[in-house]
DNA sequence: ATATGATGGATTGTACACAACTTAGTTGTA
DNA sequence: TACAACTAAGTTGTGTACAATCCATCATAT
């Protein structure tokens, strides 16, 4: 199981087949099962606090340092304003949190923590031994998981643009 | 950068912080970042094919093996007919594939490839190359990322549900 | 002071992703 | 046959996610 990169050479009947393009292969495929798993695994446990996925982990940026400028967030989060303006206004809705202009930069909107958004925290806090005993299984799982995980990240983020010439231009 | 799990030990003026919610502790996060610089890199890549990144997952599929039911499709990618129904019918109106019903079984709807998604399939093998290069540096890397990304997943997708009793009834 | 450019958010449009529900067809049982 | 239970897809509604675009505001340079 582990030193194997071309896993079967065809398919059977339908179509001569590249290791390479084989599904199970495509660790990018791995990761959005992963990212789909772990969802699901979050789900029950932040449905019960009221909260989504990616509203937790907004609220776990808040809760570190409040408050922060959309901006900011979206730069923590690496998400842009146009999915973290609607996911805000819904946690302003559930009064978790509060938008205000910047009085020094009127362009700039500043998301503050309420005290029911202060309070919730207290309830999450068993929140990542729940989850994370299902993804690592001891704490050195968790370090060398976290530290493969880092690195990976840092290359794929940090990666140069493709390749200049693509098939065709890309639009 | 390697034997840490605490982090800093507070966030400055915010907050007391456990590291157990520090978001860059989360593995959580790391997965979700991860899953969207991929999602990134693919971006240009597949759009000069015509494809989104879960568009492209289900080409793999299908090239691997077509026709497939709506129903086996959705368990090989993990996703279930509400997100794949109105995927394949873009897939069908981009003209890459067919969905007809099964003669056999009137309920069963069978995707299958037409020639221009067979066609397809040759400009894509190079992508996998493009793409992997910025994941992983080596083949070794590669076999060894792909095992732990393997070896999670299963914690992850196998895992028992939640604890008995949440802080609530969930919902 | 006014034009120029850059910046921060919001908005719009397309595309996943999932829960809940509906519809249609199949199977098991009486 | 009749009918309940089940199954497979589709549909609807909510919530991300991102590109493209717009708008107000700030910084600056003339």
């Amino acid at each position: 199981m582990t030193g194997e990169v071309a896993g079967r050479a065809d398919a059977g009947v339908a179509a001569p087949i590249d290791a390479a393009l084989l599904l199970d292969n495509q660790l990018c495929f791995l990761v959005a099962r992963l990212h789909r798993a772990l969802n699901d695994r979050y789900r029950p446990v932040l449905g019960a606090l009221g909260l989504t996925y990616p509203q937790y982990l907004a609220m776990l940026a808040l809760w570190e340092q409040a408050p922060m400028s959309v901006g900011r967030l979206g730069e923590r989060l690496r998400l842009d304003s146009g999915t973290l303006s609607p996911l805000l206004k819904r946690l302003e809705t559930a009064g978790l949190v509060t938008r205000t202009r910047s009085a020094g930069d009127e362009r700039s909107v500043e998301v503050g923590l309420t005290d029911a958004g202060r309070t919730l925290r207290a309830e999450a806090v068993d929140i990542p031994s729940w989850v994370g005993s299902c993804i690592a299984g001891s704490l050195d799982d968790f370090v060398r998981v976290r530290g493969e995980l880092t690195e990976i990240l840092d290359r794929v983020e940090n990666a140069p643009p493709p390749p200049v010439a693509l098939p065709g231009p890309v639009r």
